[in-house]
Formats: C-alpha cells, structure tokens, sequence
DNA sequence: ATCTTTAGTTTACAACTGTAATCGTTAATT
DNA sequence: AATTAACGATTACAGTTGTAAACTAAAGAT
C-alpha cells in the first residue's frame, strides 16, 4: 500500500494533531504534547508513532539521529473523511437537521454566519422538494414511516 | 455498567440501524437485511447482535422462543454523540468551515434549508468576533499561525 | 415420539488497539 | 575513552473486532 489509510484510531488521531499544528514535528515534540495532554507514557506514544508510519499517514524525512515527521494527508481532508462516512451510516434525508443540530452546538464567528449563509444561498439553487432516501432496504425508516 | 455504551464499531453500527428502522425487530429480520446489504453470514450476525446486547445497546424482551429486540439508544441521539466526538478533534475555531463543508455536500430539501436558515438566524445572536480555541498546547495550529 | 430446523450461546482464531518495557545504536557527557 | 542518555525498533500481552463454525435447547414437522 502506498496510499494513506483514513482508518485511524482515536489515540492516532491525537498523534495526527501534534503533527498537524505543524509542518513538521521531531517525536520528543509529539511525546511532550501528549505526555501534558494524555498522560502517556513516552514508549506508548513512540508505539503510535511507529504505527502511523506504517499506515502511511507519516512521511519521515532522517534530521541527523532523529527524524522529523509530517503528515501525508491535511487535517481538512481527513476530516471531511471522517465526517463523510459518518453520514454514510444515517438516511440522506436526515442530513438537514442533523447540519442543523451542529450548528446548535457550535460557537461561530460573524465570519463563520456569512460563510454559512452564502453556502445556504449556493444550496437554495438545488434544494429538492424530498430528498430521496438511499437507504438499503430495512436500514432506514423511510420504507415504514412514509407511505 | 448500566449505561449504553455510546462506543460501537461500524459493523455493529449496521446492525443498529436495521434495528432503528422498527421499534423491534427479530434477530431473523437484522439478519435478513445484512445479509442482502453486507453479504455477511447469519453466524456473524448472531455474533454482532450479541455483542451490542452486552454492550448495553440493545434491550432484549423474549417473545415465545425468540426474543425481541430494541435500541436502548436512539439514532439521533447517537449519532449526534458521534458527530460531538469527531468535531472534539479539531479546533473550534474550525467548526465553522466544516460545517459549510457539510452542506455543500448534502442534497437538501427546501424544508431543511429553511431549518437551517432559521438556525442560523438564532445563532447570530451570539455569534462572536473570534471563536476562541480551547485546544491544548500543541494540538492545534491557533498558537502559531495567529500572531 | 422422533427428526429437523432454528434461535441463541460458546468457542475459535487472526488482526488490530491500548499500553508499555526492553533492546540496540548512536550521540552527548564526564 | 568510558558512561550515560536518547531515539527508534522489537517484543509483550490483554482486550476488542471481524469473521464464522459448533453446540445446545426448544419448537415445529412428520
């Protein structure tokens, strides 16, 4: 495999972050974080390190002894994976409220409310009367509750 | 423990949603539909319905020789834990533009644009001049990138 | 009453995860 | 030069997950 995996664990993923806050990252940097932050032991944190290298989500590049590490996906990409197949597991219809509910949750900024405003904008111009439901048979309501 | 689990893998998430998409079903319905959907044996099935059952995630009620079985948890309700858990990995700074993301990925209907209009609107109210970023030292880019 | 089907339980086993100690090298310190 | 510290690699080991066969008990069919 020479691609990246997206399949990480939530400990990989706290890795990921210490690498993305920067380009590039030295492993006593990551243990730092992640000792503060987890309470990890180092040999643990040098564990997950190893792993995402051979997932492919870290590239190496030898600095002297040591190495230094970067990411091989951005941190935008990956989350919109993430974010991606979780929708996968719920019916297209329920999209909408579900957008809804985060930005319920969500502290935004005047800068984000425009953003959103004109993505909404963008949508009206192919919003749908229903939208349809994909759902495999008997892995949504829709087949049940609407007749 | 008491409590559902909240924590489940993709696999098991399936067997919820074909347990979701009724009030009860038979283990003989969720195998059904797996078996069409994922072309999984009725032996794994079994093994899966088993292990949401131990993890508190479905209620079980006998009926005559089989059982019952129902969601100790309800879609939405877990899928908006799931949805909080992943946007707890990045900055909150970002939750703004994944979101946008979101929509733009979603086919939406005239009612859910109009959901989320209406949510927006009452999110203007306090919406601020900067999102503050509570992510620890090392965890995010905030630290650098803003001066 | 016996045979067969079926629902749920037990067992199996490899791969992946969480958690870490140990080992081997090389670099830094005394 | 000898000792210590640090980095990355190897090994460890229990728990979880994917995948399923085998077993058991009860219900249905003959």
């Amino acid at each position: 495999m020479a691609q990246p995996d997206y399949k990480i664990t939530d400990s990989e993923w706290e890795v990921m972050r210490a690498v993305w806050a920067q380009e590039q990252v030295t492993s006593r940097e990551i243990i730092e974080v992640l000792q503060k932050k987890k309470g990890w032991s180092a040999a643990t944190i040098k564990t997950f390190i190893g792993r995402l290298v051979k997932k492919e989500m870290l590239d190496t590049e030898k600095e002297g002894r040591m190495f230094l590490y970067s990411a091989k996906i951005g941190e935008d990409e990956f989350l919109k994976h993430t974010l991606d197949e979780t929708f996968n597991n719920i019916c297209d219809k329920d999209n909408g409220s579900m957008i809804a509910g985060l930005i319920g949750n969500s502290v935004l900024s005047f800068e984000d409310i425009e953003l959103l405003e004109r993505m909404i904008e963008k949508k009206k111009k192919d919003a749908v009367e229903e939208v349809p439901c994909s759902c495999p048979a008997g892995q949504c309501r829709c087949q049940t509750r609407h007749p």
